[in-house]
DNA sequence: AAACAGAATTCTGTATGCAGCATGCTTGCG
DNA sequence: CGCAAGCATGCTGCATACAGAATTCTGTTT
C-alpha cells in the first residue's frame, strides 16, 4: 500500500534485490508439497491410509499442522477423507486416467486457443526455443532434461493464455496425473512420435492457427494415454 | 468386498433400507459448507479477513477443525492464506470473473461433446423435461425456480458426460462464480435472450450435434458475461 | 504537530491432552 | 471346530493451552 510514498528502503531494497522480500515457505506450505511429492514418488502408495502420528513423527511436525495440510491436500482429490478413518491416498482406475487426459488436453486446446490471440512474437520465439532444446535432448537420449523441458513447454502454452483460471485449473489436473506420469511408461520406441507432434504444436502455434494448434494439442494428449495404457 | 458370501445381514438391510449406511455429514464437512455459504451470501464480504476466534465461537466449534476447514476452502481458491495473517476472503477481479468465464464455457462444451457420445435417448429426453419446466418458470417470471432450474440444466449437461475429473473442475469454477452469480445481476431484459440460448442447446443435445452443443455452450456463456460485466 | 520508538494487546501457529470411534483379538458358546 | 459377541488397543477428531509474530496504541522526541 503507497510504498511510493517511503522511497527509501523500499525502492532500495527493490533495486538492488529483484527477488522481493524474503518469503520463507510457511510450515504448511513445506509439509503439503513434501507429502505431494511423498505421494508423487509412491513412497505413500495409493491406496494407504496415512498414520497421522508416525508420519508426523517422521517429518518432524505435530499432528496439528501435518492434518491441516492433509485436509488441503484431499480438496486437491490426491487423498480421500474417511470420516473416523482420516486420509487415504486416492487410487486412480483407468477410466480416471483416461477422463483427465481428455480434460487435459482440452484444457491445453482452450489454453492454445487464447495463445493463438494473445501471446506475442516474442513469447512464441522463447517457446520455439524450448522446443529447439527439447529436440537436442532427443537426439542424445537425455531423458530427464527432455522430460523436463516437454513439461516446460506444456506449461509454457498455459501460462500465453495469459489465464488464470486455466492454469490453476490445468494445474490440479497435472498434479493428480504426475504420480502417473513419473514412473515413465513411456518407452523409447514411441518417442519419436511424441516429438512429432511437439513439432507440429509449435508449427500451429508460430502460425497462430488456433484450430489446428488445439487439436494438435487433444491429439497429442490421446497418444499420451495410449503410451501409458499398457501400465494401467 | 464379497458380500454374497455372507448373505444374511447385510443383504437383509441393503434391501430393507435403500438409503444406503447411515452417513453422518462430518463436521469437517459441515464447517465447509457452512463457511462456503457465508461467503457466497457475503455474509463474510470478498477482502475480509477471517478472525478465527469470533467465527469458531458464532458457528460452536473451537478452533482447530475451523482451521481445517478454511485450508480445505483455500485450496479450492475462495480462500487466500497469508502466512502470518490468516485466511482473507478472496476479491475477484472482473478479468478474473471473465477469464473464469471462458474456462467454464470451454469446459460445459467439452462436457456437451462427451454427452453427445455417452448420453443415452433417456437420459437426454430427461434434460429436456427440465428444460420445459424452466420455461414453465420463465413464463411465469418466477425467478427463484427458474434460476435453480437453469443450474440444474448446466450440471445435467454436465453429468452426462459421465467424465468425473471434468465434473469435479467445472464445480470448482462454478463454486467461485456463484458468489458473482448469486447477487442476481440479469435484468429480466435480457431473460428472454438466456432462454433462447437454453433452447438452442437443448436442440444441439437432442440432434447430437457436439460442435453446434459446443458452440452454443460457450456463446451462452459469452453472453453470461455480458449480463454481469456491469456490475462488476 | 508529526513521526518514530516501544510496549501492550491480540491474533495466528503449533503442541499436547482427552474423548469417542474403529479395529483386531480373545474368549465363550453353539 | 466355527462363529459371534465382548473386550482391549490404537487411532482419529476435537478442544485447550502456550509461544511467537503482527498490529495497535501510547508516550516521547524533534
Amino acid at each position: 500500500m503507497d510504498r511510493d510514498s517511503t522511497p527509501r528502503a523500499a525502492d532500495l531494497a527493490g533495486d538492488l534485490d529483484p527477488r522481493g522480500p524474503i518469503a520463507r515457505p510457511s510450515l504448511h506450505e513445506a509439509i503439503v508439497t513434501r507429502v505431494r511429492d511423498m505421494i508423487i514418488e509412491g513412497i505413500l502408495a495409493p491406496g494407504t491410509r496415512i498414520h497421522e502420528g508416525n508420519l508426523g513423527k517422521e517429518l518432524g511436525v505435530s499432528r496439528t499442522p501435518l492434518r491441516e495440510a492433509l485436509k488441503f491436500l484431499a480438496s486437491e482429490g490426491i487423498l480421500e477423507l474417511s470420516p473416523g478413518r482420516g486420509a487415504v491416498v486416492r487410487q486412480f482406475t483407468p477410466k480416471d486416467v483416461h477422463d483427465s487426459l481428455i480434460v487435459l488436453g482440452g484444457l491445453e486446446g482452450m489454453a492454445g486457443r487464447l495463445a493463438c490471440q494473445h501471446a506475442t512474437d516474442a513469447e512464441i520465439r522463447e517457446v520455439r526455443q524450448l522446443h529447439d532444446r527439447m529436440i537436442e535432448m532427443y537426439t542424445k537420449r537425455d531423458r530427464l532434461p527432455y522430460f523436463k523441458l516437454n513439461q516446460g513447454i506444456h506449461a509454457a502454452i498455459l501460462h500465453l493464455s495469459k489465464n488464470e483460471p486455466l492454469m490453476y485449473l490445468h494445474g490440479i489436473l497435472q498434479g493428480r496425473l504426475r504420480r502417473i506420469r513419473y514412473i515413465g511408461h513411456e518407452g523409447p520406441e514411441k518417442w519419436a512420435a511424441a516429438v512429432a507432434d511437439h513439432e507440429d504444436i509449435i508449427a500451429a502455434l508460430e502460425a497462430r492457427d488456433a484450430d489446428r494448434l488445439a487439436s494438435a494439442l487433444a491429439a497429442h494428449m490421446e497418444r499420451s494415454w495410449d503410451r501409458i495404457r499398457d501400465g494401467l
